[in-house]
DNA sequence: CTCATATAGTTATATATAGCAATAAAGAAG
DNA sequence: CTTCTTTATTGCTATATATAACTATATGAG
């Protein structure tokens, strides 16, 4: 028997410990994404557990989507690279299937008090104040979608004190490089609606053209709900696809 | 060493070898939706392998949803109870979050030959027969969902001789009984588009009010595509939810 | 009958060990 | 310089074994 040197409560298993644990290095930045984990056989030892104990906790971090394996190679912290991620299953129909970044164009970003739905779901106290933003995405200069985005003020308080042309195409990165905050999943609720005049004037569509509308809730890696953001996207040019069962 | 009893490409680890067996019986129908499986022990022994090793099989069929477990009761062919599956992410709106199963009314039902593209998907040889039929679907008398449904004709020959009134208000179950053949999953591709003439008619709603397109392919334990359907609901009462990362 | 207790059978956790397979990098051979 | 071989490292497969946790059923006391 050995004398296992994991924390935490001991009615969990091992393994579940110690997947808490490299999760948590994670989320703390620790172990940062494209980062190697130390191999199976250095953990074992360094924890006093059995391989197959290790193994079953890098398993149950791999299904999760924290960590990749690669045999003869190792085991690396996941990119949620997710831009990406995101036009896998939501992906243009036009007649070219290749594929490039989407162009992004801040137009507004401003401290005001969350509506109260938005902060129930980012779960902060009703009224407090969060950075709001507007932006538009382009593709070859025409615009396919505009979104609402809302973050809490306190965790992102160094993102709002940024210049706009500091700011990249992409704001997952800069939430991580300037706040610390990774987004590692999402929740996506989709919906459609007729184009408001907004919507309309912005995509420069016709009014009551057919939108697609998603509400995603990006999460880190321990779950915290880290950014609200609401997309239109013309329907003609979307298609959103999973698998159920 | 021990003398496994498994066949198959001695290439292939036992573990995934024993998963594909019990897989096909699944298909074959051997062991039905519900039925409890041998034990991890008995397993064991009738197939000369290590406990360990038949726990991984039977890992694998958990994750991919074809069984499920029960610490002590046993391994269970999962019931995939389809209808249920697509309500968890495809919701009323309305105020009672209750739910009923919707009534179907089967409007349409011939042979003709499939169209290419749904040929295509159900991987058939383009011009073979199939079974076209038109459905609707109400709540509370109120049709909710309008599908177009195509199968190929030769797996479903059974299917195609029945009487409309023997076919119940689910499809599955009868593709299961009549023609023995079990849906374990689905892929869906969802879009929007602005409702056409005869789509305004059938869900009674205004001509160009948004809907919600879903094209859902259900597929067989052994991922043989089975079905090819075309649901349209309203938007303003549906909502399609995921996870993504 | 009712309730507690034992028991058998099931999956879940954990350890220990051996060899296989893929990868990358260093070194030898041409 | 290129190509092949070797070697070390890493994850992958498989076996063997022991114990814990959970469920259902049977048994016995009251």
């Amino acid at each position: 028997m050995l004398n296992p040197k994991i924390p935490g409560d001991e009615r969990i298993p091992l393994y579940q410990r110690l997947a808490d644990e490299i999760r948590q290095s994670v989320v703390d930045g620790i172990f940062k994404p494209g980062d190697r984990a130390p191999s199976e056989t250095i953990l074992a030892e360094s924890h006093n557990l059995a391989p197959g104990t290790v193994r079953k906790a890098l398993d149950l971090l791999v299904t999760e989507g924290v960590l990749e394996r690669f045999q003869g190679k190792g085991t690396f912290v996941r990119k949620p690279s997710f831009d990406r991620s995101l036009f896998r299953f939501f992906r243009f129909k036009g007649p070219d299937g290749a594929f490039s970044v989407l162009e992004s164009r801040i137009l507004r970003r401003e401290v005001e008090p969350i509506p109260d739905y938005i902060a129930n779901a980012l779960n902060t106290p009703p009224g407090t104040d969060g950075i709001s933003m507007s932006r538009l995405r382009l593709h070859q200069g025409i615009p396919v979608i505009a979104e609402e985005i809302w973050l809490a003020f306190e965790p992102f308080r160094a993102f709002a004190a940024m210049q706009d042309s500091q700011i990249g195409e992409l704001l997952y990165p800069v939430y991580d490089q300037v706040c610390g905050k990774l987004v590692a999943r999402a929740e996506e609720t989709l919906t459609a609606e007729a184009a408001s005049p907004e919507t309309s004037r912005l995509l420069r569509i016709a009014q009551e053209t057919p939108v697609i509308v998603i509400d995603r809730l990006a999460k880190g890696y321990d779950n915290t709900p880290l950014e609200w953001r609401r997309s239109r996207g013309r329907a003609d040019q979307f298609t959103y696809q999973t698998e159920i069962r």
